[in-house]
DNA sequence: TCCTCTAACACTTTTGAATCGC
DNA sequence: AGCGATTCAAAAGTGTTAGAGG
């Protein structure tokens, strides 16, 4: 079926340029860009720091997209979804399951800022999510992701036609994840590892690397802030040159022009959407056949009962090509982490086959906060 | 006692307003 | 006057650590 169809099925779906049936879903392609960084972490073990006021990722989720159409409307977003539901601790230098995992969070999907953009603008350069913030306050105002601490999630990615994010609900869904992804939330760092690896690839936490401070910033405390400055300043001269170098220009303009616009237009854009978990709009589709859903998200299984709830929207899209960007595709949901080797987990547990006995959790990840719409 | 979380810390990077020069 | 480049200060962001709390 044809997104024009959609739009006669939903009345209130944006309507998309004419040409746009010749760039089906099914040929959205997305490239995870820093896949290499995002495997170095994966093979030691993925922690993303989550604090009350909000912590940004690193490795940040940055993406690449092509198969758009250039002329349509599209927003671009972002959720997490549980890996397990297993809560886990640190003990011994690894990872051991500490417990069933605690009652989900609020989920937030975090829009893209730039969101909806042509697709030409999307495919024109790689899509940041260096703004994205994870928190562990279940309290908060700010629109941030709400994780719970010692739990796995991985980002999954979501593309819609739509003009508005409002628009968003009524929208076929093209879902990709990447299993290298795969994090886990913490307050504090666990393995020294991670936060060796941190320190050399973040620019932020060279104060803790560079000016002699680090491990000690409390106790050997350098009175050397003029120079410091100084060498800031010489930086900032240098990195002026190559704007491009800096900052994606893009992300960044249209970011604020986004927020501009979002004061003026109620735009979502760069907020993250809450749903209730307890709320269960979609349940009665979570009955559908397994087989309704496998080419819809791409790369990494993602839930069972969630999959089959966007394929109803868009059940008629071939499945896109295969494509050395992503991950190997499987229809299935990933197993348990824990029930393979520790040293199998990163590589090759996503081809596993799974048995479906976290349906029940999983299916509290929709994409939307209902209360918004 | 152990585990998790929080806030303060020192430092760097980013951001945006102000200034300067053409 | 307008524009782009540069400067500067403030804000934002980082990992570490001590201490609080369960």
């Amino acid at each position: 079926m044809h997104p024009t169809s959609d739009s006669r099925l939903n009345p209130n779906m944006p309507l998309s340029p004419p040409a746009a049936d010749s760039h089906q879903q099914g040929c959205v392609r997305m490239k995870l860009e820093n896949t290499d960084l995002w495997k170095s972490f994966d093979r030691i073990g993925t922690e993303m720091i989550i604090t009350k006021h909000g912590r940004r990722m690193f490795p940040h989720c940055s993406i690449s997209v092509s198969g758009l159409h250039p002329l349509a409307n599209y927003v671009i977003m972002v959720d997490m979804v549980p890996v397990d539901n297993v809560k886990y601790k640190w003990k011994k230098e690894q990872w051991e399951v500490a417990g069933k995992a605690e009652p989900q969070p609020p989920c937030r999907t975090y829009i893209h800022p730039d969101s909806p953009a042509p697709g030409s603008h999307w495919m024109k350069q790689s899509l940041s999510f260096l703004k994205m913030k994870l928190t562990n306050n279940t309290l908060d105002q700010h629109g941030y992701i709400i994780l719970h601490s010692m739990h796995r999630y991985y980002p999954r990615f979501h593309i819609t036609q739509a003009d508005s994010p409002y628009t968003v609900r009524w929208g076929p869904f093209q879902t990709f994840s990447f299993p290298e992804t795969v994090f886990t939330a913490v307050t504090a760092y666990q393995n020294s590892r991670i936060t060796k690896l941190k320190i050399d690839h973040n620019p932020f936490a060279k104060g803790f690397r560079e000016g002699g401070t680090h491990s000690h910033s409390k106790r050997c405390r350098s009175s050397g802030s003029p120079p410091a400055k100084r060498a800031t300043l010489q930086k900032r001269v240098i990195s002026r040159s190559p704007p491009c170098l800096q900052r994606m220009p893009s992300t960044s303009q249209s970011e604020e022009a986004g927020k501009s616009q979002s004061v003026k237009e109620g735009d979502l854009s760069g907020w993250a959407l809450e749903q209730d978990p307890t709320e269960s709009l979609h349940a009665e589709l979570l009955e559908l056949p397994e087989n309704d859903y496998g080419c819809e998200e791409q790369m990494v299984p993602a839930s069972v009962p969630y999959q089959p709830y966007r394929s109803l929207e868009y059940p008629r899209y071939a499945l896109p090509p295969n494509d050395t960007d992503v991950a190997p595709t499987s229809v299935h949901p990933p197993p348990h982490p824990l029930a393979i080797p520790e040293q199998q987990l990163h590589t090759s547990y996503y081809n596993h086959p799974h048995q479906h006995n976290h349906a029940a959790d999983w299916s509290q990840y929709p994409l939307f906060s209902y209360s918004c719409w």
